[in-house]
DNA sequence: TCAATCAGGACTAAAATGGTCCACAAACCC
DNA sequence: GGGTTTGTGGACCATTTTAGTCCTGATTGA
């Protein structure tokens, strides 16, 4: 469907409830039932973002996980690529014997342009800003079933 | 991996092969041969494409596959989404249970922000400009804050 | 009538995804 | 030092999704 995976979802979930709260360590399980998603999920999204590099943990009692970085240098690209690897709509290269015909590759090519244009949108989105309510445009939806995307 | 289904792929290389001979008709058959799709493959795609509007077809001897419009009123959006539905990078309103806290749900409403810049690249690409071998630097889509256009 | 073509959908195999659990390693407390 | 808390790493499984194929039927033109 276009869209990143539940995990990524997660993770941007849990990355914003640490960085709301960015003073202090969080275990897991406070994570976990701050955000209501399931212990060993969240756990399992926590030790993924560790070996990102996006959080720094620490073991033992009032152990726990804080951001590795201030949120405001963590994009929202970053967290993306820990799950989801390099960030690309379609994986040109790897479909060979399409490449024979001048407006296939153009295709491709202008695939890549649309790519860019994702992967800016990503980059330029920080942590930061991800957990400040929705300011521009947008808001307008109460949250539950945006109707559609549709512009 | 924040992807496009492959289907959807062969959808955009397939109206690239249609689009490139729009004075005629093109079997299945021919559009196979001249992408290097298999049949049956291909065969679906088309099928999907006329039940989505996006092709008119013609049965019988002779028959075959079609735009319904020209290439420069067909977009991308248009074409991705009759293979992937809305398109929305995250699934706001179906996980129960994660709203309960302020910062979530500015998360949604902030992914809903990156939703329409995406949304925007791909309706903002034609079909017609799709078959041209990439050319500018990347069409500037209606975007609120700033991006280093990244690479 | 016959051959070419599309239409619709069933079906299967393979892969990705989501989710859980376990055994182990550090850190802390007493 | 022993025990408890908390993270680490990975295995594992169930489910869903995806890709791809095939079959049967409906149209159309010669």
């Amino acid at each position: 469907m276009l869209r990143v995976s539940k995990l990524t979802d997660y993770a941007t979930v849990i990355m914003g409830h640490l960085a709301a709260a960015a003073d202090r360590l969080h275990s897991a399980a406070e994570v976990a039932q701050g955000t209501g998603i399931a212990l060993p999920t969240t756990s399992k999204v926590l030790k993924a973002l560790v070996r990102a590099g996006l959080l720094r943990s620490l073991r033992g009692q009032g152990g726990g996980y804080e951001l590795a970085r201030p949120a405001s240098e963590i994009s929202v690209a970053q967290i993306v690529r820990s799950f989801e690897g390099a960030v690309g709509l379609t994986e040109c290269g790897s479909s060979e014997g399409l490449c024979e015909q001048e407006s296939i590759c153009s295709i491709r090519g202008n695939w890549q342009r649309i790519n860019q244009v994702v992967l800016a949108a990503l980059e330029s989105m920080t942590l930061a800003e991800m957990i400040r309510p929705a300011p521009m445009p947008i808001r307008a939806v109460p949250r539950r079933h945006s109707a559609s995307t549709a512009a």
